[in-house]
DNA sequence: GGGCATTGCGCAATTC
DNA sequence: TGAATTGCGCAATGCC
């Protein structure tokens, strides 16, 4: 139904521009999205000085304004305006994602270092079992075989330090 | 190219406000960049249906036209604009922010993991080498104090499953 | 050069 | 009452 759009350019002067626009919008009475409609005005290129000052510039702008009205602009707009809602979704999306992952990794984390507590738990027990014994031996016997001395077990570094092997 | 056609869902409709707005605007030239300075046309608030029928609201509307070119408007909205800006700039950090740290935890996972391999690894190690020597004893002698037997090793899970506790 | 995607920005409504 | 957020449209720009 009615096209509102069928203004003229309405001038265009050297320094600054002249636009007028007219707003006919439906209410719609929305109730949750009142998000109202709203129209912008263009500025076309911040060029021309106002200071008055030298000749018009090459002035490339001719139409700009005139085809404001135009209906390719309109479907351009609105083609436009659809990419710009989908971009931003996804962005927002995107940014969710990665606070959703800092989220996973974080208990990943944990887990991990729960299971890396356990483990040097283990080693620890297994070592004092180690030292325990050997001191059982070199009390009692001397080494039927041996097999084991203090010394294979406590130079493990497991102090985080890592060894350039592969 | 694809759907477009003639739909104007949001925008542009009948029964509304007219709005009418003239830029004769000198911009000072934006900060960085040539982001072209434009200005948008309200479109007041989505009161007072046109169509007229039954119960008007009332009228709310005082001047939200008139003070457009006030000077106070213009205070106002530049102030937002500043907030606007800040606020954009943070949120823009924030996700940042957010992607760093993913990087970090990542990090910190794969860390984590190789410092499980190791343990893991020097756990079976001594083990095998506590299994060894529990042989050689019941070889050649019998135990002489009575500390180590294989099953005090072998009970330990350490295959990866992963046990339900918490 | 056309077309979608991004991005910076201003406006207005809403939240705090 | 004012700052902070948020949704939205416009235009410039990036990128095929």
């Amino acid at each position: 139904m009615s096209k509102q759009s069928q203004q003229k350019p309405t001038s265009t002067d050297q320094n600054g521009v002249s636009v007028i626009q007219i707003q006919a919008h439906s209410s719609t009475s929305n109730s949750t999205g009142a998000t109202a409609g709203l129209q912008q005005v263009p500025q076309l290129v911040p060029v021309s000085p106002g200071g008055g000052g030298k000749a018009t510039p090459p002035s490339k702008m001719k139409k700009t304004i005139a085809d404001k009205d135009s209906d390719e602009y309109r479907q351009r707009r609105e083609r436009n305006n659809l990419a710009v809602k989908k971009s931003r979704m996804r962005s927002k999306q995107k940014a969710l994602d990665t606070q959703q992952r800092v989220n996973e990794l974080k208990e990943e984390n944990e887990r991990l270092e729960a299971k890396i507590k356990l483990l040097s738990k283990e080693l620890s027990v297994l070592k004092d079992l180690f030292l325990e014994h050997a001191h059982n031996l070199a009390d009692n016997v001397q080494p039927p075989t041996a097999a084991i001395t203090a010394g294979d077990l406590c130079n493990n570094n497991n102090s985080g330090s890592n060894n350039g092997s592969q």
